[in-house]
DNA sequence: AATTAACGTAACCGTACAGTTACACATTAT
DNA sequence: ATAATGTGTAACTGTACGGTTACGTTAATT
C-alpha cells in the first residue's frame, strides 16, 4: 500500500488547469496529445503538469505503442477525502452550537493561561521543520 | 455569501506548516504569537503563513488590544468537499466495477475517434488561460 | 530508409513562496 | 515619558512553478 503525501496532493491541485485534466480523466483514460488540444496552452506545458499530477498519483500513466495515455487515480483524492474527516464536525450545523461553546470555553482557558506565560523561547526553537 | 477560490484554498493547504496551524486552531482561537510558539520556525515565517490562511478565508483574524486573535473559518474546507463530491463514485467500492466498466467503454469509443482525428490545432489556440 | 506523429525534456524567463534578519508600530506596563 | 510586548512588513535569498521555444526519442507510415 503506498501513502500519498498530502503535500504533493494539494499542490497539484492548486492548478486550476491540473484539476480540468481530473475532470477531463474522469470521464476516462486520454492519450497526452488529446488532453493538451482540451487547452489553450502549449503542449509542453501540459506535460509538465501530467508530470506533476503523475509525482502526486493522480494519475498513471501507460503505453501503448506511441501514446500514452493517462487514467485517473482517486487514492489521494481519497486520501484529502479523509484528511477533510477532522474538519467535518465544524460545517455540520447540528454541532455548530458546541463547537461554539468548546471554542468559548477554550478561548477563556487560552487567556488565562496566557498572563503567567513563562516558556523559555530559546528552548522551544528546535532545528527546523519537524512539522508533518 | 463569499465564494472561496479552489486555488488559493489548495495552495494554502499544500504547505505542511499551514495545515499544522488549521490542526491548532481547530481546538479553538489563539494569538499570533502562540501560535508560532508551536513551530520550529520564526515568528515573522509564521506571520507569513497566517497571511496566506487570510488570503484563503481559512481563518479570521480578531483583533484585542495588542493581539490578534486567529479562528478557523471552515467554508473554504467545506467548498473543497463538496469540489470532492465529484470523485467519491470513483473510490465507493461499490461502484469500481461499474466505473471500469464505463472507463472500458469510453476507451473504445476515444480509440475509434482518435485514429481520424482532424482538429486543426491553430484554431483551438486562442488567446490564453480560459480554464477555471 | 526516410518521414511523420506523439511524446517528453532542456534551457530560459518571470513570479510566487518559505525562510531569515532588521525594523516599524501600536498597546500595555512602569 | 519610557520601556517592553505582540505583531506585521521590508528586503533579501534560494527554490519551485507556469509558460515558451527548440530539440531528442521512439513508434508508425510510406
Amino acid at each position: 500500500m503506498v501513502t500519498y503525501s498530502p503535500e504533493a496532493t494539494f499542490s497539484a491541485l492548486a492548478d486550476p488547469t491540473r484539476r480540468a485534466v481530473l475532470d477531463l480523466l474522469r470521464k476516462g483514460r486520454q492519450p497526452a496529445g488529446q488532453i493538451a488540444q482540451a487547452f489553450p496552452i502549449s503542449r509542453p506545458a501540459i506535460s509538465k503538469h501530467l508530470r506533476l499530477l503523475r509525482r502526486a498519483h493522480l494519475v498513471n500513466e501507460h503505453r501503448e505503442g506511441r501514446n500514452r495515455f493517462y487514467h485517473l487515480n482517486p487514492e489521494p483524492l481519497r486520501a484529502v477525502d479523509s484528511w477533510l474527516e477532522q474538519y467535518r464536525s465544524f460545517w455540520s450545523t447540528s454541532l455548530a452550537n458546541l463547537k461554539a461553546f468548546v471554542e468559548a470555553e477554550y478561548a477563556k482557558e487560552t487567556e488565562a493561561a496566557t498572563t503567567p506565560r513563562r516558556r523559555l523561547h530559546s528552548t522551544i526553537k528546535r532545528k527546523r521543520r519537524n512539522v508533518e
